[in-house]
Order: structure tokens, then sequence, then C-alpha cells
DNA sequence: CTGTTAGCGCATTCAC
DNA sequence: GTGAATGCGCTAACAG
């Protein structure tokens, strides 16, 4: 029903290979039978079938995109830097949400790798050996971001979660806080988790601040677990003085928590969160964060893959973008 | 390079065809042969190749997306609700943000319709005659979601914009206010802008309150510019008494705007936004709003749109879902 | 500068 | 229950 290239070659009387060249911008084409083609092309409507162009040239330009969720401010931010440059390359992106279901990640990537991406953007809490199993049976390029593999095989983009926590800490730490709690989040993470957790024992190590396990909570990077955990640390003998959240909904939880039980946030105790997502700069007192480049992540991630497919030099395969302390109202 | 059917097929000693049922789940194949075809599969590694599918079969088993922007906290939530269902039924989403560009939404719908979706949901401002023309010429079924085409051509899942800002202002209105002051979205927005300040006018009207332009400030649903709105009606010698605010993140803003004026809201100035996105939960004090069901509204369209797609019958096309006053401490 | 010819990998008749 | 043949719409050599 259709219209397809060769009913234009028909139309315009020229064979199947003219339209194709002109539709894809070939300059070997007098410029009077381009405009012919052209004409017909508009006058029939015909919109070239891009499955086929991709079974003909092994291209899509569609790249695979696994994210845990997209509802999830962090990531839709990511997903933006990555749409944003896929879009200036002339990518699609085929976006999935896998929760962080390992099952449903690797069924995900197999899925993808069926529509045969030119290559994939893999986001998740852990890149396992069952990850790097089906990672290996892709012809396309795969880089990591906001992850890492811990086997170096594969390309990835991220921040020094370990050592942006232990920043975190250290202004606590020059600031004269010795009580220092923090929320954590699952230590099953590997890097917004166990990483971030190590950054924080190490600050307080070379600080010489004996480490203390009642200061220490895990939550899930949401608010509801944010506010129990604080309520937690509030009910101590010795309440801390200042805390580390490792996501920025639990720190304003936990904020919350503190001033519903009369305290004062930065006075009383002080409070720094993980990530800058836009609603750190939405609540009073403004949060003071751990700022990472969601933005660029994806970004970088994308134009690191368009590198890979392109096959052009990379010079290093492991880039680690900055993160920065923000200091806001939530800390002195 | 890569295994295709017919090595599956060779190996196996069965035909093509044969392992084109297998893989297709097709039953008339003898458990034995179906056996053995799986078993070579599984040596092979054998990944069946959608784009040629899609080629012979005429469904790609993925559906376009146009949304305004990823990173924006309402569609991401309405995207959750899209991208569960569609998995639910199969089908991949290419996701593409328009930033509400009349002509990237156009140039976007084209490529997805070149890529052979299996369907269209569209998320935008306006629809307008361009977008008409566009739509009208997709063979496959298009659905919009979070607006509404004034033709009624096209079927669409949404709420009802006018009557949900009039129930927020009623509420005022029965609450003894009569200085309500309206924070409104672009007036170039039928729906999320014109709509509900229609809405807001119609109730002021039906109680007999004259409409006063200066409690009239337009926005465009961010949180600076709600600031801006709020001082703005701060400056007024008759401050107004309550605010509806076309979004969460503008009235968010707003109750800021009041507090750093030393007034309090509930207690001098009601505050209701509109959306119910988290972060209307993640204030203090806890944001009173008017909800959308976001998720819902992703889910339903995705759901209205694979039943199109099936050529399933169809009652209603045009699916106006329920809002709702959710009443928390920013309101009496 | 342009046309001819082969596939790309698979689903889908239609026979058997 | 299975196989052979055809074509989906296009790109990519290769000729000329």
């Amino acid at each position: 029903m259709p219209v397809t290239i060769y009913d234009v070659a028909r139309e315009s009387g020229v064979s199947m290979a003219t339209v194709s060249r002109v539709v894809n911008g070939n300059p070997n084409v007098k410029p009077s039978t381009r405009k012919k083609v052209l004409e017909t092309i508009e006058r029939l409507g015909y919109r070239p079938n891009a499955v086929a162009r991709g079974l003909a040239s092994k291209k899509t330009t569609t790249v695979g995109i696994v994210i845990p969720d997209i509802s999830n401010a962090f990531f839709a931010e990511v997903v933006r830097g990555i749409e944003d440059i896929a879009s200036m390359y002339h990518y699609n992106i085929i976006l999935s949400s896998s929760d962080k279901k390992v099952e449903k990640e690797l069924s995900l990537i197999n899925t993808l790798l069926e529509k045969q991406v030119d290559g994939l953007l893999f986001m998740g809490a852990e890149v396992t050996n069952d990850h790097l199993e089906i990672f290996k049976t892709s012809t396309v390029p795969i880089v990591l971001a906001a992850t890492k593999d811990p086997s170096k095989m594969f390309p990835s983009v991220d921040i020094d979660h370990f050592q942006a926590a232990k920043d975190a800490v250290n202004a606590f730490i020059q600031g004269g806080h010795r009580k220092i709690a923090i929320i954590t989040g699952p230590l099953t993470d590997p890097l917004t988790g166990l990483d971030r957790f190590n950054g924080y024992k190490a600050a307080l190590e070379e600080a010489n601040i004996p480490f203390d396990e009642q200061y220490v909570r895990v939550g899930d990077y949401h608010y509801e677990s944010g506010l129990e955990a604080m309520n937690d640390f509030l009910s101590l003998a010795e309440k801390p003085t200042a805390l580390f959240a490792a996501s920025d909904e639990m720190a304003v939880a936990a904020i919350h928590a503190i001033q519903d039980n009369g305290l004062q946030v930065p006075q009383d105790i002080e409070v720094r969160g993980f990530d800058n997502i836009p609603i750190s700069s939405m609540v009073r007192p403004l949060l003071s964060t751990v700022a990472q480049p969601q933005y660029d992540i994806g970004a970088v991630a994308m134009r690191f893959l368009t590198k890979h497919m392109n096959e052009e030099p990379i010079t290093d395969q492991f880039v680690i973008l900055q993160h920065q302390l923000i200091n806001r109202q939530s800390t002195k």
C-alpha cells in the first residue's frame, strides 16, 4: 500500500539506485535528475522504510538504553543528556527500564541486541558475570554509564563515588564534627552503596575518628527510608551533629525529620545529600549536596558510544567525571 | 558473521521454515524436531534478527513516543506508565523529546514513522493543523496522551483541565476566599495553560467574584517563574489570600516566596498546586494539589494504543481520566 | 552520472 | 508436520 522506492523510480523515470542516491544525499546525481526525483518524492509522499534500509545496510541508527527507572529524577536527567547527543548524531534511542532486576536487565539487553541496535548504553547497580557473558555476545559496542565494570572489559563513564563521599565527610570533619552519621544506599550496590560507604569510613579513619555503627543506617535512596533512618539517629543518646545521606531525597527527608523533632538545620545538625537533583534547590533550607554531573554522564556516555560505533580512536576507556561539593543552606 | 536462521536450519537438518516456526512458537512442529532445533539454537547462540523479521512481517513490535521533555517529573512518570504496559504487551519504545518545538515534533513523528513503529503516542502542548497533516499520513494508529485534538480526529487520553482548575478554585471559594490569585502556564498551551485559566475564571464568575487581572501571572511551570510571580503578588496593596498555581513546582516556589516575606502558609495565604509530582510530598508544608494520574495517563494511553494496533473494538475514542483534589498542609 | 543485479534475514504462502 | 519458493524495501557493489 505505501509508496516504495520502486514507485518513485518508476514515476520519475530513473532507477531505484538513483532514488536511493538522492534520498541518501549522495552527490553523484545530476542536479536536474535530483530535482525531478525530489519532486516525485514530494508528490507521492514517499517515506523511506528504515527497516528495509537497516536490513540492507546493517545499520539502524538506533541505540539501546537500559536504565533502572526512568521516573527517577537522577536517571531522567542522564537520559536527557543521552538523548540530546543521540539526536545530534541522528540516532534514536530505545529506552527500557529494568528496576535493577538482573533477570530483566539481561532480557532487555537481549531484546535490544535482537533489534539490531548500533550500540548499547547500560546503566545498572552492578555489572555481574552474567552481564559480562551477554555483553560478550554483542557485535556492537557497549558503554556503561553511571556504573562500572570491575573486570575492566567494557568502557564506562562515571564519577568516583568513593572519593566523592570521602570529600563530603571530610568537609564535616574540617568543620569540627566528630559525630557524623550516614544514611547509605543498599550495600549490595557496589558503587552508589558500598563505595560511598567506604569513602565515609576512610574519611573517619584518616581523621582518627572511631567508626561507630550506631551512626550508620541503610536506606534505599528514597524519601521514606531517609525519614526512618533519621528518626533512628534522633533517638540516640548521643545524636549526630552532621549527616551525610547517599541521596538527596533521603537528605531532604532527614531535614524534615530533624525539624519535626524541634531541631534546626544546619544549626543543630548539618546535612549533606548526594546527586544534586532538582529538588535540592527547591526546598528550604536549600540542600547542600555532592553534585554528580548527571546530564554530562549521559551526554559523555553517548558521545563515547558514537566514537566506538564509528571506530574513532579512543584514548581512555574509563572516564571519570568530576563531582563537586555544593554548599547551600543545610551546611554551615 | 552472526549466525542466521539459515545456519540453524542447516545444522539441525531442517528447513528455515521449521526453524522459523519453533522460534515463533508455532505449534505445528513435532516435539522431537522442536527439541532438536532448540538445541542447535542454544549451541550456535542464534539470536533472531528483529529487523529482518520486521521487514518480512511488517511488524516491529516497537512504538514511538514523542514527549516534551523526559527530565520533567510529570512526563517521566507518564513514560513510566507507558513503558510498563508496553513491556507487558512485548513492545519496545523509541523515546524522543521535542521540547515542545513544533518543528521538532513534526520531524520526530516523521522519523518514527520511517522506522516503521507499530503505533505512536504523542504528547505535546498543542495539536495543530500541521500535526494533523502528518498524523494523517500515518498508516499506524496514533494516540494522544496528556493532550487533545480539537478536531476530534485522533483518540486521546487526558484529564479535564478546565474542570480540575475550577474545582481547585471552588475549594478556595468555599473556604471563604475572594482574593484568589493564579499563576498560569503559558496561555499558548490550550489545555494546561488556557483551559486551567478558564476554569479559574469560570469559578470566580459563578461565585460572582469580579475577575481581577492583578491576581493573574503567567509562568512556565518551573520553580523560578513561580518565585517571580508570587513576589509580584506579595507587593500588591491587596495581597491575595489564596493562590492556585498551574504546576507543583510553581506552587512550591510560591510557598517559599511567601515564607521569605515573613508570612505563613496556609495561615496567611493558602496554596494549591497542580499535578501531584513527587516533590509535592517532599516539602514542608506538604503541598496541597490537584492530582493528575500521571502513571495512569501513560498506562491507559499505551493500553489504548495496543487496542488500536490489534484492531480491538473501542467504545470511546476520548478517554478522560479523573483528577483529584488532594488536601495536605498548604491549604486549611 | 546512472542502471543492473544481488542479497540483507526472515515470514509466509503453497505444496507435499 | 515439513520444505521450497518468493518477496518485504532497500543498499551496495559493479558496470557502463
